[in-house]
DNA sequence: AGCAGGTTTAGCG
DNA sequence: CGCTAAACCTGCT
């Protein structure tokens, strides 16, 4: 693999970005970092995500690689990826969705998510609070506030 | 096989 | 009202 990453500010969660590319977006994670890292913009959806943070954006047009997950995931990701900006869905209701009541199951595949922001993992919640976030609730607050979301 | 997870719901203090 | 306990389903070790 040739690992092209591409990295940005983003300056509502006040950390970097590194997303990876393969063919596809392939992975996105979080730099708490302080020290000065290079922006680096060289794929469409590296500035798709700059004007999504800026709020120029509501939606993502690129494609992503989840090839590598199992079958259940993707469908918990790919159904996830309908749900519109500004809106919440919690874990049981998205389970709802793709025709079972696995919402543990659901959080399972959700943490296993590769790519948060493009596919809105923030956007569910727990029922009675806002449930949990591979890179921290506190990052996940930030992010549903983005949106306009209390 | 067994365990743990980004939950949920019911039951008690 | 706040907390503990058991249950559901999947992916990993």
């Amino acid at each position: 693999m040739t690992g092209n990453t591409d990295i940005i500010f983003a300056q509502p969660l006040g950390c970097y970005v590194e997303l990876t590319y393969n063919t596809r977006l392939s992975s996105i994670r979080f730099i708490k970092s302080k020290n000065g890292l290079k922006e680096k913009k060289t794929f469409k959806a590296t500035f798709e995500l700059e004007q999504y943070f800026g709020g120029e954006i509501k939606e993502f047009s690129c494609d992503v690689d989840i090839s590598g997950l199992s079958p259940f995931t993707q469908k918990v990701l790919d159904e996830l990826r309908k749900i519109k900006y500004g809106e919440t869905i919690t874990y049981s209701g998205l389970a709802k969705r793709i025709g079972s009541k696995a919402y543990r199951a659901v959080g399972r595949a959700l943490a296993s998510n590769p790519i948060p922001i493009v596919i809105p993992c923030h956007r569910v919640v727990a029922k009675n609070g806002i449930g949990g976030y591979s890179g921290g609730v506190d990052l996940k607050k930030r992010l549903l506030e983005l949106e306009g979301l209390p």
